[in-house]
RNA sequence: GGGCGGCUAGCUCAGUUGGUUAGAGCACCUCGUUUACACCGAGGGGGUCGGGGGUUCAAAUCCCUCGCCGCCCACCA
């Protein structure tokens, strides 16, 4: 006998291990018995190594396994491929933190090599935590093909990419600003910068005029416009939010328009605190009517004045170090201060020299790290690595135009079309040691005179892009025209080639590797088909790429999904996914997003411990509807536990009637309107639990679910089966104990991909009692029903009854009729099909109304309760607990309901504009109520007028 | 500044191409130890669908407009 609850935490683990001994987690299996099975594969969003399971991988994972669960039954060859992502920056700072926290030395004095060596022993060691929890979770990934960013075969196809686009032309080295992480010193995307606003200051500086010029500045106007007052001055006021760069400033400018300071370009500032000239240039970027219409322009720390700098040819002067304190090229006074000191000390200085034209408070968005939102980004002016984002784009956004991917819901594909409209070179290179270094090589320039001797090209560099360290050697040893050996670094190799090796004097040829690694997103752009094989033509390669449907968040749509689509275009021809489901966000039950600050995190594993991985699954499921997030309350985690006790208590009721599966029971061949009905309900929830997974409907899924094992097959089908059951008709007796056993098995199957464990472990325990089962649950085949299991007859029947109870029971309820009461029941005007019913449900209408007979009669006894049904009149006998006011009101009540629909229906059919234009259908729809609602009228009237007589 | 969502019962959300008296779960109220289940059963109350305007025989649904709330992108001297 079943235990009373299901206990998950000594079930999960041992179902879990079971499924993945079995192998049916592998798509090996599936086309070992037919390899024409259709491939199915989805690659898993790697979570980082420095990761654990939160609510966000919860909700993606369950949704994941869902598909995959379903098309594995499906008979589908099923591949869900698990794996990690290094995560560069997010690892190489928890190591860091870690070391630091050990008293350790830090990783510049531990060097690059040991370093590393300690990360990997950390990712082996602590990393990979998140993939114990997914198989908490249930989550049925092929372990087998698990795959990590930094894998061997991984970094193979990162290399081969990087090296190909280099060929094409599509990664090349710039010198441009980036965003520059002064306290990491490396550059990061634009991606990871969030601007936020702050309240700050707007500085206004007033620069003198060189060699001690003056204008004629206007100070009053007139109503039409025109300056009417001018003042003299020797100066021209600039405003900056950022007073400090003014030590790197290059130029003013003003707009070319500008009639204020049309006399002042060409000429020049003395830029105070350094003494140093700048030119007045008219660049439309100035705009008139923002601050005094004159800017400052700082080349090398601002993209914008980059861009004016550009189009003036003016000099980059950088003023920062990579930790964003002042370097040697701004005066003595200053160098070495940090920036925001350097900021007080400047506005300081120039107020002291009488320059501070004012302060004024200004709100302005600030970039700061997207991560620890704690560091503020400085542009910097640094050589770096870039794709041609631009050009791979044209593909990617084809793909999405045309449809060969789809994005669900759709309307994202409208952000993904924005970004990639407007996107710009990506910066692919990160000062990092934790991550795959570039392949890339350096060695200095040589050329020779006459006498064949070697003369250095300084600040002249061969770059060399390789796979390989041997295959740059052999291309260095060509280009160079002999051989060639490999340096540490640039120092080395500047050393060496000035140590003559031979005579007459050749230097001593070596290279030396690029210091950088790449973004961590350059990797993950190659998952789809580098964790196939790739650049391998492997067997799973051809059989799973492209891959069927990516599940993830739409915060990296940009990050992630767009740039696999470009590279996966772009190396394989085709689209790496053919659907991208959007999950939504999970908040909390107030709608915040869940944070560590904020202390309103939800740990998934202790919902998982308190009520089992099934109830919140199928929360997270029934949870993804259309809205865009979804709060995580545990009333609803609990309330989806209590589901999955009620299914497990409706098997308990079959093993205790003894309703277990009989081999060669065909549910075609049932006799019984119950068992007709509620094969039918099996078919329709099937059909519509099967559209709702292929549509991403997943609350649809779990609301199908819910409503047909809940409402459907206990509320009603197994309480209509207790009168036969506990009756004498043997034959019907069998039938419904072999039905009740099938509909049961197809609710464990139609749940299982939401709720695996409870449905797979109620296969086992209820097979003990019946026939052995051929496969466990997870490699059932998801049924598919014949036409024609839809009995209308046995519905309409079934309906009738449900609805003749449900009447009785609220009359019951609202009279107060005690429930040991058995009153009988006549039905009066019973017509058609109504006798026959009648007599066939007699047996569960008394059972299930609780009263002590139903028959037909002329009319109703006196002292009777009524109620309409249809056609017909119910009488409830229950003169002793009638009182007659609240039986009156009860009436009244019902009399208003048909008035209502009388007059609704009235309106809608006398109005002539109604009638010409209304669908057929709607216009005999309104008749039919009207009909109805007259008849329903008719019998409460007369009701209520026999109530009036007994008074 | 541009864009995307949302505003429906106390709460969280459904509501397909306009067409029953707008639904569900939770919460609430009443009743119930009927031998699967109190993590339960039966019954019930509760919404002028954010405001305004329009189209239509008919609008939660389509259009316009306003108002909040959330998010994304860009800019910010």
């Amino acid at each position: 006998m079943l235990d009373k609850t299901f206990d998950p935490k000594t079930v999960e683990p041992r179902l879990y291990a079971a499924w993945e001994a079995s192998g049916a987690f592998s798509p090996d299996g599936a086309l070992a018995r037919n390899p024409d099975a259709k491939p199915y594969c989805i690659v898993i969003p790697p979570p980082n190594v420095t990761g654990s399971l939160h609510v966000g991988h919860a909700l993606n994972n369950t949704l994941q396994d869902v598909l995959a669960r379903f098309h594995r039954m499906r008979g589908d060859a099923v591949l869900w491929l698990p794996g990690m992502d290094h995560a560069g920056i997010a690892t190489q700072m928890v190591v860091e933190r870690k070391l630091a926290a050990e008293g350790n030395i830090g990783r510049r004095d531990m060097g690059r090599e040991a370093f590393v060596k300690r990360v990997w022993a950390w990712k082996e060691e602590s990393g990979g935590a998140i993939t114990k929890q997914l198989r908490r979770l249930g989550a049925s990934c092929d372990w087998s093909r698990e795959r990590f960013t930094l894998d061997e075969g991984l970094s193979a196809a990162v290399r081969k990419v990087f090296v190909t686009l280099h060929k094409q032309g599509l990664i090349y080295r710039d010198k441009r600003l980036v965003n520059w992480h002064p306290e990491l010193q490396t550059a990061i995307s634009d991606l990871e910068v969030e601007n936020l606003e702050t309240k700050g200051s707007m500085w206004r500086f007033r620069y003198p005029l060189a060699g001690g010029a003056t204008y004629q500045h206007p100070v009053e106007w007139g109503e039409d416009g025109e300056a009417t007052a001018f003042e003299t001055r020797d100066y021209i006021v600039v405003a900056t939010t950022r007073p400090e760069t003014m030590l790197g400033d290059a130029a003013v400018a003003v707009h070319p328009d500008d009639a204020r300071y049309a006399g002042l370009v060409g000429k020049s500032v003395m830029l105070p605190l350094v003494g140093r000239p700048i030119p007045i240039i008219a660049d439309a970027y100035a705009d008139p009517d923002k601050g005094t219409g004159a800017v400052k322009i700082t080349p090398a720390h601002d993209f914008n004045d980059f861009q004016v700098g550009k189009r003036h040819d003016l000099p980059l002067l950088n003023i920062f170090t990579a930790e964003a304190k002042l370097n040697d090229e701004v005066p003595e006074a200053y160098r070495g201060l940090d920036r925001f000191v350097a900021r007080k000390r400047v506005v300081a200085d120039m107020e002291a020299l009488g320059l501070l034209d004012g302060i004024d408070p200004h709100v302005l968005s600030v970039p700061y790290d997207e991560k620890s939102k704690m560091v503020v980004i400085e542009p910097y002016l640094t050589d770096q690595w870039y794709v041609d984002a631009k050009t791979l784009a044209g593909p990617a956004l084809e793909a999405v135009q045309d449809g060969r991917t789809t994005f669900e819901p759709k309307h994202w594909e409208k952000t993904y079309f924005n970004w990639l409209e407007g996107i710009e070179p990506w910066c692919i290179s990160r000062q990092l040691w934790w991550g795959h270094r570039i392949p890339a090589w350096y060695g200095i320039k040589i050329k020779q005179d006459d006498a064949g001797n070697d003369l250095l090209l300084a600040g002249e560099y061969e770059l060399i892009v390789e796979e390989t360290e041997e295959a740059a050697v052999a291309e260095a040893s060509r280009r160079y025209g002999r051989a060639v050996a490999v340096a540490q670094d640039r120092e080395e190799s500047v050393r060496r080639a000035a140590t003559p090796t031979e005579y007459p004097i050749k230097t001593n040829v070596t290279i030396w590797r690029d210091e950088d690694v790449l973004d961590t997103w350059f990797s993950s752009a190659l998952w789809p088909f580098s964790t196939l094989g790739w650049p391998e033509d492997t067997d799973d390669l051809k059989r799973f790429y492209p891959t069927s449907t990516l599940v993830t968040s739409f915060d990296i749509i940009f990050f992630w999904v767009a740039r696999m689509m470009m590279m996966g275009l772009h190396f394989t021809g085709e689209v790496p996914f053919a659907n991208v489901f959007i999950n939504a966000l999970v908040l909390d039950d107030m709608g915040q997003k869940m944070s560590k600050t904020r202390g309103n995190v939800i740990d998934p594993l202790e919902l998982v411990d308190e009520y089992g991985a099934d109830a919140l699954r199928f929360t997270m499921t029934a949870m993804s509807g259309p809205a865009r997030n979804i709060r995580l309350s545990k009333q609803r985690v609990e309330g989806y536990r209590n589901f999955g006790t009620k299914l497990w208590n409706a098997a308990r009721f079959c093993q205790m009637n003894e309703c277990v599966a009989v081999a060669g029971f065909d549910p075609g061949s049932v006799k019984e309107p119950v068992n007709l009905w509620v094969r039918g309900e099996v078919v329709k929830t099937a059909a519509a639990v099967t559209k709702a997974i292929e549509t991403f409907a997943f609350d649809e899924v779990a609301g199908g679910l819910y409503r047909f094992i809940w409402n459907i097959f206990c509320d009603w089908y197994l309480e209509l089966a207790k009168p036969i059951l506990n009756g004498t008709d043997e034959a019907a007796k069998d039938e419904t104990r072999a039905m009740a056993a099938w509909v049961l098995d197809q609710a464990m199957i139609l749940l299982h991909p939401v709720a695996p464990f409870i449905t797979e472990e109620l296969w086992a325990t209820t097979a003990e009692f019946g026939p052995a089962r051929p496969a466990m649950l997870i490699e059932t085949p998801w049924p598919v029903y014949p036409e024609g299991w839809i009995d209308t007859d046995a519905e309409a029947e079934i309906g009738w009854l449900i609805d003749l109870v449900g009447e009785i029971r609220s009359i019951r309820a609202e009279m107060n009729v005690p429930p040991s009461a058995r009153p009988p029941l006549v039905l009066v005007g019973l017509s058609g099909e109504g006798p026959a019913r009648l007599a066939r449900q007699q047996a569960r209408l008394v059972v299930l109304a609780r009263i002590s007979e139903a028959r037909a009669a002329e009319v109703a006894p006196p002292g009777a309760a009524l109620f309409t049904l249809g056609e017909a009149t119910g009488a409830l006998a229950i003169a002793e607990f009638i009182d007659l006011a609240a039986e009156k009101a009860r009436l009244t009540k019902a009399l208003a309901g048909f008035e209502g629909d009388i007059e609704r229906a009235n309106k809608k059919l006398g109005n002539p504009a109604f009638m010409a234009n209304a669908k057929e259908e709607v216009v005999a729809e309104n008749r039919e109520k009207l009909a109805d609602g007259e008849a329903g009228r008719a019998k409460i009237t007369a009701a209520l007028a026999r109530l009036e007589a007994m008074d």
